[in-house]
DNA sequence: CTTGACCCTCACACTAATGTCATCCTTTAT
DNA sequence: ATAAAGGATGACATTAGTGTGAGGGTCAAG
């Protein structure tokens, strides 16, 4: 199939299949004419890239282990458990962040607000 | 006094100050051979500016609001809550992001874990 | 007068996946 | 034969703050 329909099938743009061809992820023959042929696999295979995109991993990354995970259960690749493991890293870190400036935004939030009570019950002792 | 100096006594880098008077948020004079001249209040101002930024907030946002707290305290200026309450949203979606992200990397690590222990005692049979 | 330490502006690099546009080629339908 | 649809490549834009380097002034000490 080309890249049309791929890009149909799948609802990632054309612009991203050949970005992912780009990185190595996808290995299209070609036509005569120049065009992509990709098998019905290649379905499979971007849903696949997506997945991973959506886990936060790069392109990259995914790269690496994905030639593995397109024949195996993940389980059975080496490389996949290391990159999860330090992403669950990254992500933790990541949210400790986040909530410690949630935290900090809640309480200068609260603070305002109690500020602005305090100015409203004196204004209404004039 | 000049910005070299302003940049040792706060621990902002040259470059982060010029860049910050290029979005508005400082206007420090010139001398007439075209250095920079700051006040002493500069050094606070860039303080101020340094906190936000590490909650998250944009020199867009903080140009929009730093000249009122500035002078004032932060509950006087109307322009800030809103910020704070919008970043507040922004953050709590990544983070619910993450959690979803997390949770999916721990099942799949979960997963992993349980599937080479599988077959680790399978191994062990025979 | 020279050296070295500062200062100036301008501009590119970075990150990473995707959008978008220009220009050109191929195929298919009219 | 031509027009429309779709494919190819290449390049720039996006985000936002910071690093870095070029090329060139300024100033003070020796």
């Amino acid at each position: 199939m080309k890249i049309g329909e791929l890009a149909q099938r799948t609802g990632v743009s054309i612009r991203s299949i050949r970005y992912y061809e780009q990185q190595g992820l996808l290995s299209p023959l070609r036509q005569e004419n120049g065009y992509r042929e990709f098998s019905t696999f290649a379905e499979e295979q971007i849903r696949t890239i997506q997945l991973y995109l959506t886990l936060g991993l790069s392109t990259e990354q995914i790269a690496y282990f994905l030639h593995c995970v397109m024949k195996n259960k993940e389980a059975f690749c080496q490389e996949v458990l290391p990159l999860y493991e330090q992403k669950l890293t990254e992500i933790n870190l990541q949210i400790q962040n986040l909530e410690h400036i949630k935290s900090n935004l809640e309480e200068r939030i609260l603070s305002i607000h109690n500020e602005q009570e305090h100015l409203a019950s004196n204004q209404k002792l004039l």
